[in-house]
Parts: structure tokens; sequence; C-alpha cells
DNA sequence: CGGGATCCGGATGGATACTG
DNA sequence: CAGTATCCATCCGGATCCCG
């Protein structure tokens, strides 16, 4: 009997499958800053609309990324898998900041203060 | 005359559009482990086709990513804002490499081979 | 408040065949 | 080798209305 081989899949791939979707990025980011309920999700995205929200959140908790609770009303959390974004999120956000080289979306303070920002609350 | 602001995009938000679309994760994954032709680019995705694979390069161009240059053949570069994404690609694999904890896609020894390969190439 | 049910249109992806 | 040109399927987002 040979030892059993799994087929050995990209990590990158497997982690891109959890964030690809359009929104998910964009709510654990919320998560983090400290939103926990729908209508606080759709904050700020006027092209959210509830059903792609809905689905959204639900194939983030069958991902294992957030977990859903009644507390008084529905909440958000985020599963210690979800946690574990936080890097991917801080490097997203330094890469933006870091090749933004001409001040396109930001000036030199508003890097700075980005980047404290994402820092206190990520790493 | 007040201050000029600019409105303040998330970075996040940002940095997603460079690399939400479908085979742009793995393309430039695929750059840093030294492929840079087009049919290269296809091995092991049986899924990606020539108009996929040629929009998705264009795109890449057009944000800055990647260059094109004849030499002897077309081949593809990262760019420095390219190779920017080091950081971040290192982190979708440690991500998917520290939640495996039930040792769903890999084994122990995989995971430690993964991750010095990566670390090796990326960092 | 936290969604579900429908419907629609555009964007995206993929297969195949062909070309300079 | 590095794509174009078609055609087709589908997914997905978004709008709107509805519900317990």
């Amino acid at each position: 009997m040979e030892k059993e081989e799994k087929a050995l899949i990209c990590p990158i791939e497997i982690a891109m499958e959890h964030i690809n979707r359009k929104w998910v990025i964009q709510i654990i980011r919320d998560m983090f800053f400290g939103k926990k309920r729908f209508n606080e999700f759709k904050e700020g995205k006027p092209n959210l609309s509830n059903k792609v929200l809905s689905n959204c959140l639900k194939e983030m908790e069958e991902n294992g990324l957030i977990t859903r609770k009644t507390n008084g009303g529905i909440e958000y959390k985020l599963t210690e898998k979800g946690l574990a974004l936080n890097k991917v999120l801080y490097e997203l956000a330094m890469f933006t900041l870091n090749t933004d080289i001409n001040n396109r979306y930001y000036d030199d303070e508003n890097k700075k203060e980005l980047k404290k920002v994402f820092k206190e609350i990520l790493l």
C-alpha cells in the first residue's frame, strides 16, 4: 500500500476562493472596524443590495469566516479563521499605500494616518 | 480658499480592484515562479481560455502590474508595482496554511515545505 | 430589523475555430 | 507562439417588492 497523497492545491488559490466575491473583503474590513449587523454593512455601499449581502454573508458563514448569532437582533462575528485574514487585509492596504507613488489617491499625510489606523486595527 | 480634499477611498478596496478578477492572482504567482509566456500561464489551468487570459493580461498591463515586451516572442514581466504584491500573496498562502487546522488540504509536512517555498520566493 | 422572492441586464467565463 | 473572432452559458449584481 502506497502512501496516500492529497493533490496539492495552491494555498493561494484556496485563500482566494474565500475572498474573491465582490463584497467579502469590504464586509470583513467592516467587521474589523466593529460593525456587526446587516444594515451596518450596507452603510456607504449604495450598490449592495439585500440579496447580494444576504448571499454573501451566507457564503462567508459556510466558509467558516463568520458566525451568525441572535442577540436582540442578529449579529455577525468573525471566527478565528476570519480573524486570521487580518494580515491579508493589512498587506492589501499597504500595497495600495506603498504603490501610490504619484499621490493619485492620497497625499503623504493621508498615507501616514491610514498606515497607522490599519496597523492598530489589523495587527 | 479651503484646502483641497480628495475623497478617501479605502486602500483595501483599491487593492482588490487589481486582483479581483478570477485568474489574476494565479498569473502573478506564476510570474513569481518564473513563468513569462502566454502558453506557460495556461499550463495547469484547463479552464483558462485564450480570450480570458488575453483580457486578463491586458487589464493587468493597464493596471500597471505587468509589462509586455517582445524578446524572441512575447514576454510578460512584473513591474515594481506587481512585485509589491509579494506580501499579499505570501499572507494569502499563510492564511490557508495556518487555518487548515484539520489537515483538510495538507498534512503537516506539506505545510512546512510550502511555507518554506513561499517564504523563499515571495519574501 | 433582517432578510426572502423575483426579475432583469450586463459582465464574465469558457469552448472552439482560426490567423499572422 | 500569441493571440482574435465568435458564440454561448452563467453568474452576479442590482432594483423592487414583500414578509414575519
